[in-house]
DNA sequence: TTAGCTTTGTGAAGGAATTCACAAGCCCCT
DNA sequence: AGGGGCTTGTGAATTCCTTCACAAAGCTAA
């Protein structure tokens, strides 16, 4: 398959969304126009965007809700459950470990851990936080996805080549730091320093930046 | 001045903090290339990002460590305080109302606010929690640049049309919906799940999407 | 002072993503 | 059955971003 455009995949993401929406509403089609406006971008970039993985639309018509949002979630890789673990037990660590927003998508948290004894043992939103000298051990018991990272920066590094040697498939960093993985790894950084410095950067030089 | 690219504000941000890293450990000079190592770019890269702000290279040296470091804080704005609300008390918007990250970078987290009764009044970190009603008039007496909000999607855009019409510069939204905004306000989105979504689709797909 | 080594700054080339624009296809109405 | 009105799917054009490649400059050492 054609390489895939980083950007096409977040906008297929939020077309899911919105197809989300429409099917609850029991609206039967919609056409690329009306994706986009609700997207912020425009018709021909919703339609180039589905094309690379086929043609999913009728001329005249528009697209059948409830099947583009099938196809979707297929394409994305919702229809199956994916395995989470969270490593990092602090505040951020224990927010995500306790957000909906995971579950509802197929994102089963599994596990969490931390190395600091405080921390251990500890409940989180029904989750013993487990010992991080264990990672591995558990890691080959139960099957792993996606590490969630949520350590110091400092730690960041050592503990993400801990999970790809365990055999973790994904990882989705919030350490401000670069890692560095093996090709096949995929590998997400979520920024929040990054993205506030890009507000600050807006404001500072009084740039309109609407994504 | 010239449009700016995102990813090259990003870029911007990345490079500073690898300054801030060698600032400490007292080195005097660094090369576009060792900088282009840590951020997992290239050398051209850094030295074209630079380049749009000026040159503050020396020719067979490289960069002197602290004077860019000061040059980077001066253009990504961080010389001075932005003063930043927060708009929704739950578990997303307690753990940034205690994220440490924010003060250390000049992000000044002046209010929390909230519009279940139950949480208007709550003690997180030192704030409490305001009612949202009082939202206007809290924002025409005390300077706020910087809005970020964690509120469920279903209120977010009436919430970020109340935020911009009290004259907020700068909107961050952890809401799973794309806000209109005017040109002027700068938005940026934190969407977790489109995030995960990505790792999906990489698994799913068996595609590396090192960033 | 000059030769040799290094690294910047930047036009030009190349590549990637977005937008344009239109033929092809579908539906409805008469 | 044919015409009109819409909307898709997609090559081509364009715009945006990254990489190349090299002249210009600085430093060191003899």
């Amino acid at each position: 398959m054609k390489r895939i455009a980083e950007s096409t995949v977040r906008r297929l993401s939020l077309y899911l969304r919105f197809l989300e929406d429409f099917e609850e509403r029991g609206l039967a089609t919609i056409s690329s126009d009306e994706l986009a406006a609700r997207g912020g971008t425009t018709s021909a970039q919703v339609r180039k965007d589905l094309s690379f993985f086929g043609s999913f639309g009728k001329r005249g018509l528009g697209y059948a809700v409830p099947e583009l949002a099938s196809r979707l979630r297929d394409i994305l890789g919702l229809g199956r459950e994916w395995r989470v673990i969270i490593i990092g037990a602090g505040k951020i660590g224990s927010a995500l470990a306790q957000y909906r927003g995971f579950t509802q998508r197929g994102f089963h948290v599994v596990g969490v851990y931390d190395s600091d004894p405080a921390k251990i043992g500890k409940r989180i939103d029904g989750f013993s936080v487990r010992d991080l000298a264990t990672l591995e051990r558990d890691m080959a018991r139960e099957d792993v996805d996606i590490a969630v990272l949520t350590v110091p920066a400092e730690a960041a590094q050592q503990v993400v080549t801990r999970v790809v040697k365990a055999g973790i498939g994904a990882v989705m960093n919030f350490a401000p730091v670069q890692l560095q993985v093996p090709d096949h790894i995929a590998l997400k950084n979520v920024n929040m320093a990054m993205e506030l410095e890009g507000l600050s950067f807006a404001l500072a030089n009084r740039t309109g930046l609407d994504e």
